[in-house]
DNA sequence: TGGATATCCGTGCGATCACACGGGTGTCTG
DNA sequence: CAGACACCCGTGTGATCGCACGGATATCCA
C-alpha cells in the first residue's frame, strides 16, 4: 500500500479514467469536500419551505415576532419556532426582545449573495414555473 | 379575503397580531407555500456535498462519465451513482451513452440563475470562509 | 399574587435521506 | 461465447429531519 492518501471505502474497479485530462481538471479546480459541506450546510437552511418563507418574509418586512410569522405563513407556532431555532443557531437571524415578545430579523452579516441570489432571484424561478394555480392573492 | 380556511391544527392562542400591518404585507407579498416547496425542492438538490460537487465539476469540464466523477471526487461509485440518479430524475443533468460508458452533463435547460448564483458565487462564499489550511492544492 | 401570554427547550416519533449491497442489462475483449 | 466492464435499479439500514407535545421561564395584567 505505500502512500495511498485516498479513502479505503472509496473506489471500486475502474483502473483507467476514461478521460484523465478532465478528471484532473475537475479534481484540481473542483469543489473540495470541505467547502462543499459548508455550502451544503448553508443551502440546506434555505432548502425548506418554512425556513425559506421565514427568511423571505424577514427580507420583506424587516422585523417580525414569532407569532406574527406563524400568522403570516399560516403555519403552526411550533413549526416556525423550530425553523427559527435553526436559523438562529446558524446565525442567519438575530433577535431583539421587547417585553415578552421576541422580534426576529435577518442578521446584519447575512450573506448578501444568499439574500440576493437565493431569496430573491430563485424565487422568481419557482414562481414563473407554475402553470395554473388560482390563489388570487391580491 | 376571509382567511379562515386555514388549518385547525395550526394556530394557538395569540389573538392579535403584534404588528398587523407587517403581517399583512408579508402574507400578501410573501412566498406562497407552493412556491416555497418548489424552491426548497430545487435547493435541496444542491444542498448535498456530493451533488454540489458533481454539478460544480460538470459546470467546469462540460462532460464526465460516472466512474470519472467518482475518481475526481474521491467518492464511491455508489454515492456518485445515487447522486446522479436524483439529479437525472430532477432533469438537472442529461446523459449520452457511448458504448458502455454513460456521459453526464448539465442539462441544456439547467436553470441559469441556479448555475450562476448557487454553483459559482456561493462557492466563493464557502471558500473565502476558511481562515487557515494550507492545502496548496495540486 | 395568580393567571394569561410569548417564547424557548428537550423529547419522541414518523418520514425521508444517503448510501452500501446484491443483482441485472448492454457492451467490449479475447 | 465467456468474462470483464460500466452502469442501472431495487432494497435494507442507520442517520437525520420536521414538527407536535409537554414543561419551563420571563413578562404583563388584574
Amino acid at each position: 500500500m505505500t502512500g495511498s492518501r485516498e479513502q479505503p471505502t472509496a473506489m471500486a474497479g475502474h483502473d483507467h479514467p476514461v478521460d484523465p485530462e478532465r478528471v484532473e481538471h475537475a479534481r484540481a479546480r473542483g469543489l473540495g469536500a470541505e467547502d462543499a459541506s459548508r455550502l451544503a450546510g448553508t443551502l440546506s437552511l434555505l432548502a425548506d419551505p418554512i425556513r425559506a418563507r421565514i427568511l423571505y418574509a424577514l427580507d420583506l418586512v424587516e422585523e417580525l415576532c414569532v407569532g406574527d410569522i406563524a400568522l403570516a405563513l399560516g403555519a403552526t407556532i411550533d413549526a416556525v419556532g423550530y425553523g427559527l431555532r435553526l436559523l438562529r443557531t446558524a446565525g442567519l437571524v438575530t433577535t431583539r426582545k421587547e417585553g415578552r415578545v421576541v422580534y426576529y430579523r435577518l442578521a446584519a452579516d447575512f450573506p448578501e449573495p444568499l439574500r440576493d441570489h437565493c431569496l430573491r432571484r430563485l424565487v422568481d424561478l419557482s414562481r414563473s414555473n407554475d402553470t395554473e394555480d388560482a390563489d388570487g392573492g391580491e
